[in-house]
Formats: C-alpha cells, sequence, structure tokens
DNA sequence: AGACAGTGAATGCATATGCATGTAAACTGA
DNA sequence: TCAGTTTACATGCATATGCATTCACTGTCT
C-alpha cells in the first residue's frame, strides 16, 4: 500500500497537468471578455493586488512576488499605470531604495468596476460545472498547496 | 438551505482566486529551474503538446486553443521552433490553408529531456504538500471544470 | 569612519507579443 | 459558376517583456 504522505510522482504530474490545463482554459475564456478590453489582465491584476493592501501601499518587490512578471517588467508596468492615473509612486520610508505604489481613487474605481464584472463572468462561467461544496474542497486543496509553497 | 447545483458569486470567485494564485506560486518557482534555461516554458508547452498528438501532427489553430498566447504569436513560435530543428511544418491535406505541425526527433528528445526533469522537479515541489488521496481529488476537481469548459 | 558585499529598482537593448490587416483557400447560396 | 462570406495562417507595426547591467542605498565587518 502507498505510503499517504508521499504521493507518486505520476500523480502529482497528472494533478498539476489538469490544474494547468483548467487554468489556461479559463483564462483564455476570460481574456476575450468585454472588462478586460479596458486594460489588461496583467494590469488588472496588479491594480487588484493592490487593492487587498492593508495599508494602501504595497512594494514594488512584494508586489512582484505574486506576478508571473519579471521586475524590470512591473517596474515599467507599473510606469504605464503611472501616466494613466491609476496608481501612484512614492519612495518608502524605511528603505530609500524602495519604492511603494498604491491606488488612485481613480485606479480604485476603475479596479472595482472590473472587478465587479469579472466576478460574475466568472460565475456564470464556473458555477454550473461544480457544486458549493466541490468549490468549497477545491479551494481547500489550493490554499494548502499555496502555503506550503510559501515556506520556501 | 443554499442549493447545491448554484454555488454562490463569492464561493467561486475565492475558489478560482485560490487556484489561480496557486498557479502562479508554482509557475514562479518553476521558471526559475535549470530545465528552462534550455527552452522558454511556454516554448516547451508546446513541444509538449505536440508529443500528446496521436498522429504526431496537430493543426496550428488546435495546438493555439491549448495556450495562451495569440494565433500570431504562436505562428511565430513555431518558425523559431523550426529554425532551431525542433518541429516540421506541413500543409494540411485536407485544407490547403491549414498548417500541420509535428516533433521532429530531437524536438522529441528534447522535449522528454525537459520533461523528465519537470516532472522530478514538480514532484519534489508538490508532493510534501498534500497527500496521494488529495492530489486525486484536487485533479478530479480540476478535470471536472475543464471538461465542462470544453462545451462552450 | 570606510571599504565591501548585498539589495531594490531603473535602464539599454534584443526579442516576443498582440492587434489590425493581408492573403489564400474553403464554404454558401443564388 | 461565381460573388460574398468565412476560416486559417502570415505579416507590418507598435508595444511589452526579459536579461544583463547600472545606479542608489543599506548593512556589515574591521
Amino acid at each position: 500500500m502507498a505510503d499517504s504522505s508521499s504521493p507518486d510522482v505520476r500523480t502529482t504530474a497528472e494533478a498539476w497537468e489538469s490544474l494547468f490545463r483548467t487554468q489556461v482554459a479559463v483564462m483564455r475564456r476570460m481574456q476575450q471578455l468585454p472588462e478586460f478590453k479596458k486594460l489588461a489582465m496583467r494590469e488588472y491584476d496588479v491594480l487588484f493586488n493592490l487593492s487587498l493592501c492593508p495599508g494602501g501601499w504595497s512594494r514594488l518587490n512584494e508586489l512582484n512576488e505574486a506576478l508571473l512578471i519579471s521586475q524590470p517588467s512591473l517596474s515599467r508596468m507599473v510606469d504605464r499605470l503611472e501616466k494613466k492615473g491609476l496608481v501612484l509612486r512614492r519612495t518608502a520610508q524605511n528603505d530609500q531604495r524602495g519604492i511603494e505604489i498604491s491606488l488612485t481613487d481613480e485606479g480604485r474605481e476603475l479596479q472595482k468596476t472590473i472587478g465587479r464584472e469579472h466576478v460574475k463572468h466568472l460565475h456564470a462561467m464556473l458555477a454550473p460545472l461544480l457544486t458549493e461544496d466541490e468549490f468549497g474542497q477545491l479551494q481547500g486543496l489550493t490554499d494548502k498547496l499555496h502555503a506550503g509553497l510559501k515556506n520556501d
């Protein structure tokens, strides 16, 4: 009998593959939705992450950890978002090397507007496919994976 | 009591968010791994998808559906892979507009080499975080989501 | 204090990407 | 059959991205 604490190589690979392909399929559909004509999904994701920040300000390197893009790429994306009037940049208080970012009022409004449509479309797309319980299980499992990865 | 066949908006959004952030966290770690110095992950993904093709040949548009990049972008990526000697291009038999792609021997070898390392690293990264059973549940749920999305 | 390694972000430059469009082939309907 | 439409892929062009590097600041060790 298999040791329950050490899953098979095949098991982990297939589960990951399934998760990844599902993510791709959902993202492909979402990219087409009207809310992402206003702002690219990657840019929205920056606004979204900023909207979750307790104090409203987030360090650039901290923000970068939540995204797949490189540090230089985020640096320039923030430039663009700043020029569009959606975010503010300031030097970090504690560390003069660092940069802190926050949403402008306009940025916060846009995030909320896109966010609302996004959540609505997500629900329309996904809700018919699993039960409430199953979504709970799914979230439990991915949360557990995510939590485990943070200790690296 | 909630209708089990129609999950809450909040439930679906939070489950998706958890799945998505987990995917980002895993991908960030994978991008750093040595196997993806040889070939960018997006390019590997093309080789991987080709390796799954029953007849060995896949239509460009079909391949495109499994990826997040745009059609022009895939078209040019295939150019590059062709120049590297990793894939072959031919006009489709049935449809003179269409293009079919397959792996060269070299492409197949490279895919296998990277694939083996990738699977090994995936296992090292993920296996400690869930049990065999939990991976099975996770795959069951994401498969179900994925299957449901295909009927659109 | 002062040299030195380490960290956070910005920049130069080559490359990859997406959008709009072009071209060619396949369908469609009189 | 043949104009009009749709589909599959390629291309021009502007923009976004990543890698390597640089610049500025921080922390450390003597």
